[in-house]
RNA sequence: GGACCUGUGGUGCAGCUUGGAGUGCACGCCGGCCUGUCAAGCCGGAGGUCGCGGGUUCAAAUCCCGUCAGGUCCGCCA
């Protein structure tokens, strides 16, 4: 027996059914002498002469050989039944390097369950299907071992999520999907509704104020696992939907918050990596910055920026003369040839940089010397500080950005940084960390208007608040990001419990007492009603389960994804309604 | 909305720079041989709208333009 993914109740390892006395890859030594019936795949099929013929039977426990006779119709991807007698595999023929290797099953009885069309991706393949028939026949890409791991992995993080945060006695609780529309933010699916023309549901892009609803509603603590719906641009840690662990609790600081998710993160890391990752980091928005260039630092490397300001004051050199200027050294870097510093040059444009600056550290017979065409243009003392701020040695590369505005230069080589960074070789264990103090606005739109950087419902900082109307790009809001290898797993905040505070804050966001009650009304209501002190989190499951996993894209530890365009290539998903059903729904057909 | 990469028998690639007969490799598929293989082996065979459209040229998988699809990124993602 063991234990069941769930971590409950033990099941039965043998799966066994009427149709089948057990699994594939679990046969051993002990089972000699058993009769047997096995379900499964053809996985392969292997042809000696006029009688023999080996048939390697598949399911998702693993590969067991079957010996039987040639004469034996089935062929790879055929769904059989065998009936048999598990034996010893004779001397000198046990396969090592195959769980069952010691023993097959003999006097073999096969049955035909269901024929298989030769498949376009088979999951005995060694090589990597393309993406797109990778989707298009999705069944059977998740025959593969990667995905059927991935999937599995993520059912065993799922689990020991709720069983850990249960333990901290959340409940359970599950909110809509048709929601009403609250413009702000993301952009919203709608769905039409067919028995009130012209009015739409939205598919709620999280479930934030739901969640603040049940605590208002006094649940105290809420959790759910919540699919959220965005209609943006997919990307590689991006889909349409998406899964988010979700939670909400009440009488609760931003610091007891933090700890309730520090704990079920590293609980679901435990469960799969076998071991919790070390005690989560914290640091300020600002440091996450000015040290790494974003708000989700990859801590798993070097390359932190540096300030060249002091080495650099008064500089002739126009391209590094601009208010802010830093760099980042690319530990190696010296040799890198001219046409990849250009695609660096126009990737730092791409990301809104003026320019990019590049120095290639050379040994020189006195010391260093700086190699680039804008050496020539800086002093010695000016090469020399640059050369001691930035810590470089020869063999290195030097990048620099200059510009009016310090987060955009820190962005662009944040970005740098991540591009070139981390190819050391050797272990790189994951990193989680915490973000805090967060500003409250991002900035100023063209109107003057701040704009929030979470949404409208976070709390400032108490210090904060008298600032929210004479200088609100100073304050600071009570919300946390948690990152862990550079991907920001999620967000969270304190939230406005007040209706005082939450009309101020809605003011300072330009937002005028009307349009708050028509886009949130019944949160407002609520409000008045008396509303617990609360806080709460929600991180994206894929991106979790896709970095357990060692994945790149969160498409590979999700069942049916869709494709960088928002297309189901294996339904046809998007696809046209007749006419009588747009009729029904009050639309009009689209002009042809 | 934009930038870049990719598209060649069922599958994965090479061929494209420098135009010259659908040429090649591996897997798979079909047939034959083979009684201990396990990525079986050996022999033979079938299988092609070089994504699609247009242009240049005596001649286009190859060069040019457009377009579609997949991917990565920018914008976007309160």
């Amino acid at each position: 027996m063991v234990e069941g993914a769930a971590g409950g109740e033990p099941v039965s390892e043998e799966l066994a059914t009427s149709m089948r006395t057990g699994l594939c890859g679990r046969l051993g030594l002990d089972d000699v002498g058993r009769r047997v019936r096995l379900c499964g795949w053809v996985a392969r099929r292997r042809e000696h002469g006029e009688h023999l013929a080996f048939v390697d039977l598949r399911d998702y426990s693993g590969v067991v050989q079957c010996v039987v006779d040639r004469a034996v119709e089935v062929r790879g991807e055929d769904v059989v039944a065998v009936e048999g007698i598990v034996r010893r595999r004779p001397e000198g023929t046990a396969n090592p390097r195959l769980a069952t290797g010691e023993v097959e099953i003999a006097e073999c009885r096969i049955e035909r369950l269901a024929a298989a069309q030769t498949p376009p991706l088979s999951p005995e393949d060694r090589v990597e299907p393309d993406e797109a028939l990778r989707m298009r026949y999705r069944y059977l890409d998740l025959r593969r071992p990667r995905l059927q791991r991935n999937l599995r992995l993520r059912a065993q993080v799922s689990s020991a999520l709720r069983s850990a945060i249960e333990r901290h006695g959340f409940c359970e609780v599950e909110t809509p999907l048709l929601w009403a529309p609250t413009p702000e933010g993301a952009r919203e699916f709608a769905v039409p509704s067919r028995l009130h023309h012209g009015s739409f549901y939205v598919l709620p892009q999280s479930p934030q104020l739901a969640k603040q609803l049940l605590m208002v509603a006094g649940f105290d603590r809420y959790y759910q696992i919540a699919r959220c719906l965005r209609d943006e641009d997919p990307r590689a840690d991006r889909q349409y939907e998406f899964t988010q662990f979700d939670l909400e609790a009440s009488f609760v600081s931003q610091e007891d918050v933090m700890a309730i998710v520090g704990d079920v993160v590293r609980a679901a890391a435990q469960a799969v990596l076998g071991e919790p990752p070390g005690p989560i980091e914290t640091m300020t928005y600002d440091e996450a910055m000015s040290r790494f260039g974003t708000d989700k630092p990859d801590l798993r490397f070097g390359m932190e920026l540096v300030d060249l300001g002091p080495a650099l004051t008064g500089t002739g050199l126009r391209a590094l003369a601009a208010p802010q200027r830093r760099a980042i050294t690319v530990p190696g870097g010296g040799q890198t040839s001219r046409s990849r510093l250009d695609g660096l040059v126009d990737r730092a444009r791409q990301l809104g940089a003026p320019g990019l600056a590049w120095f290639r550290v050379q040994a020189g017979e006195t010391g260093p010397i700086l190699e680039s065409p804008l050496a020539g243009h800086l002093s010695d003392q000016e090469r020399a500080a640059l050369l001691a701020a930035t810590g470089a040695e020869p063999g290195d590369l030097v990048l620099a950005v200059a510009g009016e505005e310090w987060r955009s230069v820190c962005t662009v080589l944040g970005a740098l940084r991540v591009d070139l960074g981390g190819q050391e070789p050797g272990p790189r264990p994951s990193r989680f960390v915490w973000v805090v103090d967060f500003p409250m606005f991002k900035g100023l739109d063209e109107t003057g208007r701040p704009v929030p950087a979470h949404h409208p419902f976070t709390m400032p900082h108490p210090e904060d608040l008298d600032r929210l109307a004479t200088d609100p790009l100073s304050v600071r809001a009570q919300a946390y990001d948690l990152v862990l290898n550079g991907w920001e797993l999620g967000s969270g905040s304190v939230r406005i419990h007040r209706p005082d505070v939450q009309r101020s804050v809605f003011a300072a966001l330009g937002i005028s007492e009307a349009e708050a009650r028509g886009r949130f009304g019944f949160l407002l209501d609520a409000l008045a009603y008396g509303a617990p002190p609360h806080a709460g989190f929600a991180f994206g499951l894929d991106r979790l389960v896709a970095i357990f996993c060692g994945e790149e894209n969160i498409r590979e530890v999700i069942a049916f994804p869709k494709t960088q365009s928002g297309a189901d290539l294996m339904t046809g998903a998007p696809k046209p309604l007749s006419d009588a059903a747009l009729a029904e729904l009050g639309l009009a057909p689209p002009a042809r």
